[in-house]
DNA sequence: CGTCTCATTGAAACTCCTCAAAGGGCGTGG
DNA sequence: CCACGCCCTTTGAGGAGTTTCAATGAGACG
């Protein structure tokens, strides 16, 4: 069931049997939600948290005038809101961009963690500064990444997590997004979007059509991107 | 010495008077660093962390063009590099914008932390949460505020934040940065930062001027940048 | 077959950037 | 003590990138 959270969690930490254990008895229930459903308001006092089974999620936050910025995408395997564990409420929304298939994992149970298995902590604390390093390379894209630039980064973030929990390879992947969201990750509008889409097809290096990302030049897609994958440690971290 | 540290720390966490010991038992040394120096690059393997008592930082990455992303500016008490704990090398440079006197924290006594102290545990892995939650902010900031709403928020955030350790109170604050600086954390260039500055000083918000903030209307500042100061988690979280 | 959402394109406007030059403050050295 | 140099700030003019507004096209679904 969390088997995509255990390879993500894999790919970066030494995890015995005992400790696959307490990690699979995190888990409380299992849920499903439809798309497009905000099913975390920020500022509401949260008891649980969310591992992300099946599907596409976000984090995001508003302006009064309705734009949107979307702060993060989560992909199955992801503890999408791990954070909240700590803050208790959090400070931005969490929407389901498609029907999404989740597991709950009481925040008892992590205090319990804490106490009980200081690795393991060890680990869950790394995977929310994991997504902190997501965000600071966000803030580079937003701060100084030309469209274009912006949206082939983020297609080779997505590639390289995704292919961590099997759900991508070197050709592509799927990603059921609208236009309209991939502006609303990147700060612009979604008709730019629209138009470095072209761009980006017309140079030869990706194509994004019906929910599909087609790479048709890796190298150049990461180079037009300035991508370099270190800031998603996607090896083994002594510790 | 760390005061600072503490007071941030008291102000969102219950600290008993042996786990401030604790606390006071994690700094191996202290250090001064000039002005303008990168102390830490991203990518070099790190073995302690670093508070900072005096001075002002920040946490940058560089496109190979020369553009440069501020991701996070640091004040005193911050822990200015505690996801070094966890990602053991950082995805990004962290540099003095002030001379700085800091304080060291070797890892292995934080990992001893992770075995003998939970509830210090979650009190810093909340730190670090409340990093990304500024991360957040910004990625907001620079994705969807335009040039003069982005500089009014980071001068409504760090009268917050300088507020809780005694360096701001509302009329402003004492901030030795550059215009240059600002166009760095904002995603914006100097020539637009001036602008800017002199926008929000004509409609009677806020002047900057010799490294020095001064705050003309408060709730005036805080509408033009529509900053709500729940992202920083300013009070005391139960736990 | 109609409706709805999403994608695409064009034209004009706007925000922000680039380039360039001048002004101000401060420390250093003559 | 003044002059110079250096860094930072300020301002102007023109240009680039992105947005806005508007309309059409394409695909999915009932």
């Amino acid at each position: 069931m969390i088997d995509k959270h255990l390879m993500r969690t894999r790919a970066r930490h030494t995890i015995t049997e005992e400790e696959e254990g307490s990690i699979r008895a995190l888990v409380s229930e299992t849920r499903q939600y439809e798309a497009r459903k905000t099913f975390i308001h920020a500022g509401e006092r949260l008891h649980h948290s969310t591992i992300l089974l099946d599907g596409l999620m976000c984090r995001y936050k508003d302006l009064r005038n309705g734009q949107r910025q979307i702060t993060e995408l989560h992909i199955p395997g992801d503890f999408a809101d791990l954070h909240s564990f700590s803050l208790k409420c959090l400070d931005h929304n969490i929407m389901t961009l498609t029907p999404c298939r989740v597991a709950l994992v009481p925040h008892e149970r992590l205090t319990a963690l804490t106490y009980d298995q200081p690795h393991l902590t060890r680990v869950y604390w790394f995977s929310t500064n994991l997504d902190a390093a997501i965000h600071r390379e966000w803030e580079l894209s937003l701060g100084r990444r030309d469209a274009a630039s912006r949206v082939a980064h983020l297609f080779c973030e997505l590639q390289a997590r995704l292919a961590l929990v099997g759900l991508a390879d070197e050709t592509g992947y799927q990603l059921k997004l609208t236009q309209a969201d991939l502006a609303e990750c990147l700060g612009l509008t979604p008709v730019h979007i629209n138009r470095s889409l072209r761009t980006l097809r017309e140079e030869g290096l990706v194509t994004f059509r019906s929910g599909k990302v087609e790479i048709h030049n890796t190298s150049g897609l990461q180079k037009a991107a300035e991508f370099d994958p270190a800031f998603l440690y996607l090896h083994e971290v002594e510790d």
